[in-house]
DNA sequence: ATGAAAGCGCTAACAC
DNA sequence: GTGTTAGCGCTTTCAT
């Protein structure tokens, strides 16, 4: 069942009914809706296949995320699939957590001749270059000349700081992620902003965006002299298994220790009285990515933009309500 | 660059190229190592939209589920992702949080013509016949001859239930999902299993498998004379809102209310000392899943199976030690 | 064991 | 406006 067969049903020509099913060029209003009808008594379906490899637009969006076991990746994820539902494509997902990986799902996805990628950059030094548009989301690899959508983690973190500083702390350790990703450096520089110009001792831990890493940061800031009372992590994974050493030690939060994290996981909420943290608008990030790629596909070397959007701060009583 | 090129670089027919680098039929091995010299030489990619059109094989998978936003799915998908990936395949994803979107999702995604779908059913009576194999997820539908992958819920809510009986509990509530959902059913005929014989009365209430639903329900509870000692629940989206509801009701688990539920998200370890759950082998019956899948493919008439399998049981000090 | 040729279902270019 | 035709890149069949 194809095309041929809708045109002979309606009694028209092969390329006129494709013409109508694809509402490009002149079709007489009679013509068309004879086709319409033909289509529809005979239940054709296109062959987006067909179509892809004859026109080059195979209506296939990639998305390449690290892991979307996470959370944060799978709120993003249902977003962009949203959206992208709306516009008739259809969302492939690859994920990779190394770049190794990472280049071989970008090769796999370039076989299916995608029309676009929205990339979460894992190894961010790998050579992505492909025929089709990427826009990265969240985070920013290090290729020049590709858009990028992103949340004001600097500002977000800063202003986390800044309130365990009014509360008083004074050593505030704060754990992050890989050393080589953006958001790690983006949201330490945050943090150091935000204690520059005080005599407060900077301590960034870098590991990995994890909760094994989370757990064993913690552990290291309470085997050591000085005493930190302030924690801040970089992401909920970090805060999952930070909390987890807390509860492991004896550490009470936010008695003993003040807490802020990125985010907001529903758990955040049933912990103790809530946990203090910065939130990037995730669901805009989606479609600003959406947009920029589907945008780059019909003007491809407009300039390549970077979008950084604000977040917004999530209340919580982790942080307490200052030192004695 | 194509096929064609390839062929033309290694000195060798147009077809010989194609069953070197599809190997099938008969190559020499000479022959074959020139071309896949050549194909190495010019960074050969196979266009699959081509190669799927020919061979009606597009080596895509659709995975077709509620909402991924939901962690349960998201771990399912990315352990079908894995297997998928393994053996050369692509996973093409959508969501449908009602019949009509899945009826949408379903043709869409036959317009991609993939080699089989794996299915989480969210209307269990929509007819979803297509033309490739299907193969349920969890949940099962309410069509004939479809295999299914499914955990044993009913005996897990049975241990479950027989758990908090043991305890002394005599006024148990069961919160669930969807009436129509064979999961709601399951659970809950596990549930009247363990309580059937005794004096104990059954209190089952149906709603969705959304945390709105389990904090309302939990609410309903509390508002009735009868003073209910023991709440299950039946997901732990639903989990999620009657924590949510005890918390704002100044219920504390287990002095006031014993608490059971279903899976283990990571939050579930730092709710008070634990929660009590049922645990479904998710990452086993992903793997079962396209195994079936796959099976299907090869003999598209072979029997269709129903593959049930037992999940284990997480402690946690939600059920407390028993009635005083 | 290999090359030549047909054709999957569609779009796009062209003639009428 | 509409029909006809070529051809996207590949697999598959059929000679050889």
């Amino acid at each position: 069942m194809s095309l041929k067969d809708v045109a002979a049903e309606a009694g028209v020509g092969f390329g006129t009914a494709s013409r109508t099913l694809s509402d490009s060029g002149y079709v007489a209003e009679g013509t068309r809706r004879r086709v319409l009808e033909a289509a529809d008594r005979l239940g054709y379906r296109p062959n987006r296949l067909a179509a892809g490899l004859r026109s080059n637009r195979s209506r296939l969006i990639a998305l390449l995320v690290p892991d979307y076991t996470n959370e944060f990746y799978a709120r993003g994820s249902a977003a962009i699939a949203r959206c992208l539902r709306d516009l008739g494509y259809q969302l492939i997902i690859a994920t990779s957590s190394n770049g190794t990986e990472e280049r071989d799902a970008i090769e796999s996805l370039a076989e299916y001749h995608v029309d676009g990628i929205v990339r979460v950059p894992v190894d961010p030094d790998l050579d992505a270059r492909v025929s089709c548009p990427v826009v990265e989301l969240n985070r920013r690899s290090n290729l020049p000349r590709v858009p990028a959508v992103l949340c004001d983690d600097r500002s977000g973190f800063r202003a986390l700081t800044e309130a365990l500083l009014e509360r008083g702390h004074r050593r505030i350790a704060m754990i992050v992620g890989e050393q080589n990703f953006s958001t790690s450096l983006e949201r330490a520089a945050g943090y150091r902003e935000a204690i520059a110009g005080t005599d407060v001792p900077s301590r960034v831990l870098f590991g990995s965006f994890d909760s094994r890493w989370g757990e064993q940061a913690t552990r290291e800031i309470f085997s050591d002299e000085e005493s930190i009372t302030a924690i801040i992590a970089a992401s909920p994974r970090i805060a999952s298994g930070a909390v987890a050493a807390c509860v492991k030690m004896g550490v009470r939060v936010p008695d003993d220790l003040a807490f802020a994290s990125y985010d907001d996981p529903e758990w955040f909420d049933f912990w103790g009285s809530g946990i203090r943290s910065f939130v990037p608008p995730l669901e805009e990030m989606a479609r600003r990515a959406v947009e920029v790629l589907l945008d780059r596909l019909e003007s491809p070397d407009s300039l390549p933009e970077t979008i950084v959007l604000p977040g917004r701060t999530h209340e919580g009583g982790s942080i307490g309500v200052g030192l004695a």
